[in-house]
DNA sequence: ACCTGAACACCGTTCAAGT
DNA sequence: ACCTGAACACCGTTCAAGT
């Protein structure tokens, strides 16, 4: 009689998602994350490949969550301006939703967990579709990498409590981003 | 007869330093830095509180080497806007050459290693100066905000390699700046 | 005063063995 | 087919002991 699954992949990373958002990245090892899935650490080893491999996975998921997450935003609206900020503030939500899983995607050091380029396109392809529209397709490149960059940016110092001072940070976000934009807009 | 100090706070800084920008902070164990330094593991904890206070010397330097970066800048020029950007470009030339170190400091999950509040007032307030002659004292909290998110966030993807398409960088980074900040002078 | 040896608990990883 | 036990090398941390 072989034994039944106890496991799946994806029991493995939600489990692993909900350890990292409560207490980092650093503090999950195999070992508490199997015995919080009533399994032995070997067992891990049929489903991802060692530590590394279980980040990568993470990693995978959480891009593939952002890309849904901008996307659904995308066909929710019309005009070009306020269409592009509705994929801003959907990216900045999914961000703070998962702060750590974000931060390891897009802001850790391991070269090897990276993003797939191909599914950064995925990411890329509709945001440029719409820059497009606000800047012309000249620009568009450059205006969609500052608007990235700022949004990114963002984020991440709201995530790591560096906007010390206070404030209405989701106000701020609004207006950064639209004074960002406007700058691209073509004279009139 | 005593022994003689083999090892200094800052021998083992710039040791960790070099460590982590060849190989990430992953790889950085106290056993091999204590033998990068000829000297035993525990004697490490003389001069810093075991790896997590290495961490936050380590981020303490961070900060500082980046406040004197920017301020360096900051004399010499004169006119706001040149100067501001000047500053920013300082921050990115730091961060850049830093790579590892500014990740550590400024985009890490660990909290207890979190940068000295009153170090980034330090970062922050000759920054917020120059914003108050671009965009007028009232907004100059919001327009600093978005500059740093914009820089920080720009060093960010710059570093993990997530600019994939190419491009000069660097005019681009002046560009995107640029821009952000003619948003924020007064209309004429 | 400064460093080391020895010990402990924990970790990731591999692989033969169990059911 | 899927999981476990046992073993290995490595890690951080503590503290009594060495010089």
């Amino acid at each position: 009689m072989p034994y039944p699954t106890h496991v799946t992949l994806d029991s493995i990373l939600n489990q692993a998602r909900t350890m990292i958002e409560l207490d980092g990245v650093e503090a999950l090892s195999l070992n508490v994350l199997a015995e919080a899935l009533g399994v032995k650490t070997p067992s891990l080893y049929r489903y991802v490949d060692g530590r590394a491999g279980l980040l990568r996975a993470l990693n995978l998921q959480t891009v593939q969550q952002l890309v849904a997450a901008t996307q659904a935003a995308h066909d929710a609206t019309s005009d070009p301006l306020d269409r592009f900020i509705a994929m801003m503030r959907q990216y900045r939500a999914y961000a703070l939703a998962n702060p750590m899983g974000y931060t390891l995607a897009f802001a850790s050091a391991a070269p090897d967990s990276r993003p797939d380029p191909a599914l950064l396109e995925a990411l890329a392809i509709p945001l440029q579709q719409e820059m497009a529209r606000i800047s012309g397709i000249d620009e568009s490149l450059m205006a969609l990498r500052g608007a990235w960059a700022l949004v990114h940016g963002y984020v991440l110092l709201e995530i790591h409590g560096q906007f010390q001072r206070g404030g209405d940070l989701e106000a701020t976000f609004e207006g950064v981003v639209r004074g960002y934009l406007q700058g691209w807009q073509p004279a009139t």
